[in-house]
DNA sequence: GTAAAAACATGAAATTTATCATATTTTTGT
DNA sequence: ACAAAAATATGATAAATTTCATGTTTTTAC
């Protein structure tokens, strides 16, 4: 399923404005498009399998991803989110291990694939992108350890309405306030630790609240100062 | 409470020998050694607060330090923790944001601050370095990741385990398997997002099965690999 | 050295959350 | 379009974990 596409230049790419490399060289976008490979995904497709190894980095041209890792007992958990012009894969190409999640889609997507010499090349030859690598890296690790403090200390119902608000942060709202992105209740469920009918039932609790409107898979914000209260947020 | 000591030389340091530092350069040394200050710490005082802005980073000479997050309800959260020869603070100092956690000393402490200017004049004039930043972070990455997944979907019996074997591994066995940290109940808890009361009452199972032996704070692991199995890893 | 404070310990009750059972609805494959 | 599969929904029950109460031991401060 996985197809050869038309190749995107990565001259003309919109994502590129909104990616790490927004502020690279042309001759360094040139050598980047003139190695890189691309593919499409089809939704719910695997895009790289947790425990492998990895060659180089994906830079996502469209589509939306989900990060993931299977826990002991075979559950999926959610480790964060990518769109298009994030990058994925580089966790694992700089700490030289096995990748310790695996990547999937959440819709058709297409990737663009840099290989692992060209990715280390730009770090070493541009200190800027150096920079926003390790910028990035560290910005990760924050939010992971604000992940890690409300998956600990926090009640179930606080931490979906905080993924709620998460989701709306990382994928935005559309005019409606619909959150731009499709989830099933599992994988919310896989967000935030709980048992799937948990999450069913609360997102009923939130609607007769309220604070949201579900249409399917749709989740429409309605009352989002609601939500910050609900999830116990004051900073 | 926080005095200046006899400032250690990094040139003699044992810890650089065990730090991202291990690779400099002679020079690079002297240099940091010049700007570099230090300060000794008593036990449980604090060396950074969470949302303050940090003008450098601390390098660990000798002593052990819990990094930790205040959730909403006031409840310490311990992220991770740091030894001898390792370095905290970095991560607020790259990504530019105001600090993510707290660190304080578990035992007397010694470290040296070296600021922001000679940290980046090293990663940007010295390669290797750069990328043992960079390999650093994205290993701390995958950490956390992991740590995600258990905190989600591991029951506490199983997390609480796990934390013994990990904190075997950071900070080891004496000859007698005494885990090398003390942490009261509630740090314990703290790292496992529990109840104090749950942790005791875990422990004194813990005994009770023969995998564990407790002399105050002080933890002997007796049977690994029965710790291993009640923990639920198979990787 | 002693009083006060903090940490540790344990039982009972309450709460949260997961699991199981079972419908109903929606999606998918042919 | 239709059957099968998957996802959503809801109630009842069970299990895990927290909270509260209370007592004991250990540590700390003067």
């Amino acid at each position: 399923m996985k197809k050869k596409i038309e190749t995107p230049h990565c001259e003309t790419c919109g994502s590129r404005h909104k990616s790490v490399f927004c502020g690279i060289a042309s001759s360094e976008v040139k050598e980047i498009d003139a190695i890189k490979g691309c593919n499409f995904f089809d939704r719910g497709q695997v895009i790289f399998h947790e425990g492998n190894r990895i060659n180089g980095i994906y830079c996502i041209n469209s589509g939306k991803v989900k990060i993931f890792q299977i826990g002991s007992e075979g559950k999926e958990q959610i480790i964060r989110f990518a769109k298009e012009g994030d990058i994925i894969g580089y966790r694992a190409l700089l700490s030289e291990e096995p990748l310790s999640a695996s990547a999937a889609t959440l819709e058709e997507a297409t990737l663009c694939f840099i290989p692992k010499s060209q990715v280390l090349k730009v770090i070493q030859e541009n200190p800027a992108f150096n920079l926003k690598m390790l910028k990035m890296l560290s910005h990760e690790l924050g939010e992971a350890a604000r992940v890690i403090t409300d998956l600990a200390q926090k009640p179930v119902r606080e931490r979906l309405a905080e993924s709620l608000l998460l989701l709306k942060d990382t994928f935005e709202l559309d005019e409606e306030k619909n959150i731009q992105v499709k989830l099933s209740r599992e994988e919310l469920a896989n967000i935030i630790g709980t048992a799937t009918e948990s999450v069913i039932r609360l997102l009923s609790e939130f609607k007769k609240d309220k604070l949201i409107d579900i249409n399917g898979r749709t989740i429409k914000l309605v009352n989002i100062q609601g939500l910050v209260r609900v999830a116990n947020i004051f900073d």
